[in-house]
DNA sequence: ATATATTTTTAGATTTGTCTAAACTTATTA
DNA sequence: TAATAAGTTTAGACAAATCTAAAAATATAT
């Protein structure tokens, strides 16, 4: 219907991320603090997009994002991902660099060109940061992952993403070589500050609650 | 200095291309049609320019484009022209179908993915239209080029781009199979419309001047 | 060289996205 | 439940890039 401009797409991604991904409602104010601008520039836009039914908006009720607004904001998450992969794997950038790059490549508007890219890039499912990307359709795999800090002493996992996305955290990780797809088995949890012990390709590192909780994972079982 | 918008690139690029890279002054008209927009928009949008020092400009006497701003224009020059190579080379897209992607990746701002992606295609010198890519100080190589129209029947010559590259004359010239880089031989020129008979891959073609003017040759020559 | 045509600039508006400050709604708490 | 706090919207303004219509400057032609 609408062609959305580059900041529409980043409002509608925004309010897609903070409603757990379309299903609960967004208030104003969280959506201002995620865009860095002010509630009545929100406003403004929460009305705009509402007129190209990408939302419903009610004053005062917060918002919900249709499925239009959801198909924009998959579009854009789709090719953010895309983007990533690209960096990371080809121009072999790491994967703390890649945000900022990709948030301008995922506004470059041609689906054939994401096409071709997906393709050459051998259909990625995941990016390197382990969240899921979406086929053209809008789908993809959402394997049930929880935190590091609720694992169990003696297991193994599979790191599968993060929950901070900041560079800082990201580069910190990095230190550790604690990546998408690396294993890790918990060697012990210390009952006074819930700080764990770890191993990783034969090292032993020491986690702090405040790490654990960002990092996500999932069991580690042979084949599949 | 100052950080252009991509408005500001464009219109940079715009005045570079115009004033036959960077050497003579242009007028607000002919800036308006490369444009496309009003006068009205150019002469507002040259002032902003001036005061940014990027063109000097007095009204009613054109303008001509400064260091500072040919470093800008190139800059913008050598981003579109290694994303076209990336979207032929790399994506497998046609010459003619990557002009409108490789507008908008152009102004996607980080330095080192271009390096990167320099580096990744091999620090490639020309595009895919035969156009010299600068590098990172600006300069390129521009071996002297001049129109098939002018050549010599009998005589060998390679094809090293084009001079109107609109979609339809790319299209046109695919169907033939005149890329940069293919030898073609003049057989026979004439008289009456100037037209000629043209050997390319061991087919024979009969191209109008109106063709033979767009394309641009260099002498056949065995090494260097 | 004077009139006419062309080109360019100014003036005043418009759109998009933003802001601050004030007003208004809803939620919280005493 | 009345007062206060928190959150949200409105009002009015601004910057960037654009437009149309009118005025001014330059170029052309008789």
């Amino acid at each position: 219907m609408y062609q959305p401009t580059a900041t529409e797409e980043n409002y509608l991604k925004a309010i897609y991320h903070l409603s757990n991904t379309g299903t609960k409602s967004v208030n104003t104010s969280s959506i201002a603090t995620s865009m860095e601008t002010t509630a009545a520039s929100v406003t403004d836009m929460l009305r705009k997009l509402s007129d190209k039914e990408w939302i419903n908006y009610e004053k005062y009720k917060g918002v919900k994002i249709t499925r239009k607004g959801e198909k924009v904001a998959l579009g854009i998450i789709r090719k953010h991902r895309l983007w990533e992969v690209f960096l990371t794997n080809i121009l072999e950038f790491e994967w703390d660099e890649v945000h900022n790059m990709a948030e301008e490549l995922e506004h470059v508007s041609s689906e054939e060109l994401i096409k071709r890219l997906d393709n050459f890039l051998g259909h990625p499912k995941f990016d390197p940061h382990g969240d899921p990307i979406p086929d053209q359709t809008g789908k993809m795999e959402l394997h049930d992952k929880f935190n590091l800090s609720a694992g169990e002493p003696g297991e193994k996992y599979i790191i599968t993403g993060v929950t901070d996305h900041s560079t800082l955290f990201l580069k910190h990780l990095r230190k550790y070589g604690l990546l998408p797809g690396v294993t890790v088995s918990i060697a012990e949890v210390m009952d006074y500050d819930k700080s764990m012990l770890v191993k990783v390709n034969k090292e032993k590192f020491h986690l702090s609650l405040e790490v654990s909780r960002n990092i996500l994972i999932k069991k580690y079982v042979l084949s599949k």
